[in-house]
DNA sequence: AGCAGACATTCGTATATATGCATCTACTTA
DNA sequence: TAAGTAGATGCATATATACGAATGTCTGCT
């Protein structure tokens, strides 16, 4: 039976969990781009970037500023940029601790 | 074209993106717990806090600890936590700024 | 050995998410 | 106002995830 503040922290969590959105965020943390220029980059098409940046708009993780013919996008608050960091750390040490093969043999038992 | 690390990262915030296991690790932080004892603080079936246990598990996020009968699981590493703290507090101030409301009117333009 | 308690796993079903393709809309500029 | 371009949306389908109910597996005790 979750509470209201566990259902949204977990919406933002599941907003993080696509590796296209990922990339999105990481490529947005060298300023404002626009669809097209995400697109390009990181070689996805122009609907399905949409999309993404779609999910990332509504749960506020993104923001956006039009400029002529062009929407740009930016990361909207600074502390995702440092909990994606966190996160990536918490990777990087999993994998110097050989996590990458423990994960396949771990079920605790049997 | 999303790379490996990436999709690491995503897996690990998919694994975050859910309202149980976001409360699991909150339970959590109080120290180890097994899972009868998570299954009654969240009035969540037992199965089903094994499951959610399980995705914890395989991604590295919690781990386990036999003593006697019970499994105790704890939190595998405390920049997890941190991690979380930071993205409530994204959550926190998107509430206060009335995103409660931005969120279900978002879409940049029509 | 047999039983009971603590977890795990399997299965079926309901629901959500991702993607490609095609299409549509809204600006901007000529 | 017509054209062109940036971006959004709708639809269909494939795939993943969540949960309940039932069942399986250890482990410790008597």
């Amino acid at each position: 039976m979750p509470d209201r503040i566990s259902e949204l922290h977990a919406e933002l969590c599941k907003t993080l969990g696509s590796a296209i959105r990922i990339e999105i965020l990481n490529a947005l943390r060298g300023g404002e781009k626009t669809v097209r220029e995400l697109s390009a980059a990181l070689r996805v098409r122009q609907p399905n970037v949409s999309q993404h940046l779609a999910v990332l708009r509504q749960r506020g993780v993104v923001t956006t500023r039009k400029d002529g013919v062009n929407i740009y996008y930016g990361i909207s608050n600074p502390k995702i940029t440092q909990a994606c960091e966190l996160m990536k750390q918490v990777l990087v040490e999993q994998l110097k601790e050989g996590m990458e093969l423990t994960r396949l043999t771990s079920p605790a038992r049997r």
